[in-house]
DNA sequence: GCCAACGTTGGC
DNA sequence: GCCAACGTTGGC
């Protein structure tokens, strides 16, 4: 999952109550369909930080609780607000989230490019914006061993 | 700030 | 259904 750390970074989501927050504010039918379709209670989450310097992936956090609709999408007032999604229709879905491990130094995208093992990773290829997507189990292993965490 | 790589909208 | 115009993402 991709956030921007100067909107909501992963310090934000340790100061949370129960480290735990609701990722609301996906409006990308793709990224969307991954919240509501294939993120389960347990699965395991890379934290990367976007239009950062270096940008990076910073920790791990887990899903705790499974797709359900996001109630700012019907929030005139939100920023993410969508008149086509109402409570009784809702368009858009999300996940909460919990922090598991921020990473002791975070993994850089220059030093992720070097790694053969992460070549075919979706997030290193170029033009790749998905804010949620999925990581193979492979990749994701590799990404702990790189950051020397074992959860 | 630039721009490539998207995704979405809407005219036809 | 096609596609041009437009808006957004995000690396650099």
């Amino acid at each position: 999952m991709k956030t921007e750390p100067d909107s909501y970074s992963i310090d934000d989501l340790a100061k949370e109550k129960k480290k735990t927050t609701f990722w609301s504010g996906v409006r990308n039918y793709q990224a969307r369909n991954f919240m509501r379709d294939d993120m389960k209670n347990g699965d395991l989450v890379l934290f990367y930080h976007s239009n950062a310097d270096p940008p990076s992936i910073v920790g791990v956090a887990e899903v705790v609780k499974e797709s359900y609709p996001d109630f700012t999408s019907w929030d005139e007032n939100d920023h993410h607000y969508d008149p086509k999604s109402t409570p009784e229709n809702p368009r858009w879905f999300m996940v909460d989230i919990k922090l598991k491990k921020k990473f002791p130094e975070a993994l850089g995208r220059p030093q992720l490019a070097d790694v053969k093992a992460l070549s075919d990773m979706e997030l290193m290829r170029k033009g790749s914006r998905l804010s949620v997507q999925p990581v193979t189990k492979k990749e994701f292993d590799t990404i702990l061993k790189l950051a020397s965490v074992t959860l």
